[in-house]
DNA sequence: TCTGGGGTCCTAGGACCC
DNA sequence: TCTGGGGTCCTAGGACCC
């Protein structure tokens, strides 16, 4: 039997949140920006949209495009509160719900759709509800699969509904820009334009072999997606995450050392403070750089034995720093921890008694944190610093380590 | 398009081993 | 000792997503 999957999408999120909450913004071009100067747009209202301002976009070049356009700080606490409501509701419909994002919900409706009245009265029951007691519009997709029920939502967007059935996606992909599938981005796309394929359905049609050839063994899933195949099953539980990271595109430019250093003790704090939270401790560690000039690169160290302690993150990360020569001042700085493993797995039997002693410690400053906010205690060198709120990655779920929100 | 921040997955090339 | 072939792990980079 087809599978029924609905995916359910929220409009513009953060803007329409933030003009549910001040009736001042509504119905005005608005843009949720992070703070600071260097920072770009998450989302942008829909009256903004006609100007042209999308995600992604520096405040300057919205500012020229829509020069009334109003920026709201993104208020991180608040979306999540929503994205846990929005939870809530999709759970009255099934179990088989899989948050993909802060404002993206996929739900796995074949066995259950007929509780609802079917598939339609389901998904308009999901807008409905999501309308009376969010105070905002979604857009419902439906499909045989999540490829086609996330197209749905995007062709229906906003506040629309769409429902492509299996017998129909050959024709609505027939004219189809292959952009428009989940997974194709603008690289794939220049590729396939030059072999001549621009539609969904020339993808479908292409020989295999010619896309092996060019693309390995994401051809066969190219050829797939064009024929309007995705096997992916829901992610009803949160996956165990790979890796843990923090950056930060820097207020302005640096070059001194000790400004770099300082730098990524806090991003170490960060790092080292989220993995303890959830339980994590990981064995590589990649320091990122960008310069000026936006040329970025990565350089990892392995560890011989799994942490989550703030020090030790950071020596590794001075460790790689000291390996290069920095030839231009610094844009952004990251430090991400992969290679995790669980506290309580047999690495812990070499622990040594001072790292115990480091990782109580650890535990000591976060439970102080926990209840007094972050950075009530921290490294000396941290407390120089202030920072403004970050921009809440959209990819954010409500539960878990992906919660960067800390 | 002068370009944030959180991720995942894939690939190519080299080291190393048998 | 001028030199095979397969497997695995590691590193760096890139495409893609929201």
């Amino acid at each position: 039997m087809a599978r029924i999957i609905v995916c359910v999408d929220m409009d513009a999120f953060f803007a329409s949140v933030e003009q549910r909450d001040n009736p001042a913004l509504r119905g005005k071009p608005i843009a949720i920006t992070g703070a600071g100067e260097r920072t770009v747009i998450t989302t942008s209202s829909y009256e903004a949209r006609v100007y042209g301002v999308k995600t992604g976009m520096t405040i300057y070049k919205a500012k020229r495009l829509c020069p009334h356009i109003i920026f709201v700080t993104g208020d991180n606490r608040k979306y999540t509160q929503v994205c846990r409501r929005l939870e809530e509701i999709c759970l009255r419909f099934t179990p088989d719900i899989e948050i993909y994002s802060i404002d993206e919900v996929f739900l796995d409706i074949t066995g259950s759709h007929h509780l609802s009245g079917g598939p339609e009265n389901l998904a308009r029951t999901i807008k409905d509800t999501v309308k009376n007691e969010l105070g905002i519009t979604c857009t419902v997709g439906m499909g045989p699969n999540i490829l086609i029920a996330k197209l749905a939502s995007d062709l229906a967007k906003p506040d629309g509904f769409k429902w492509i059935g299996e017998d129909t996606v050959a024709s609505v992909f027939e004219t189809l820009p292959v952009k428009k599938l989940w997974g194709i981005g603008s690289h794939t796309e220049e590729k396939l334009r030059a072999m001549g394929i621009t539609t969904c359905g020339a993808l479908g049609r292409a020989p295999l072999s010619l896309l092996t050839k060019k693309f390995g063994i994401i051809g066969e899933r190219l050829k797939a997606m064009g024929n309007g195949k995705l096997e992916r099953p829901l992610e009803i539980a949160p996956p165990e995450p790979k890796s843990i990271g923090h950056s930060i595109t820097l207020p302005k430019d640096i070059w001194k050392l000790e400004e770099i250093t300082s730098c990524l003790l806090r991003l170490s704090e960060k790092v080292g403070r989220r993995a303890r939270r959830y339980g994590h401790k990981g064995r590589k560690i990649t320091l990122t750089v960008r310069y000026a000039d936006f040329k970025t690169f990565t350089k990892q160290i392995a560890l011989s034995v799994h942490t989550n302690d703030t020090g030790e993150i950071y020596r590794y990360a001075v460790a790689i720093l000291d390996g290069i020569h920095l030839r231009k001042s610094v844009r952004l700085l990251g430090i991400s921890l992969s290679c995790l493993g669980k506290d309580g797995d047999q690495m812990l039997l070499f622990q040594e008694t001072d790292r115990e002693k480091k990782a109580a410690l650890a535990k000591a400053v976060d439970t102080v944190n926990d209840k007094f906010g972050e950075h009530t205690i921290t490294f000396a060198s941290i407390m120089t610093r202030e920072e403004g709120p970050g921009v809440i990655s959209p990819a954010w779920r409500p539960s878990g380590v992906r919660n960067s929100d800390v």
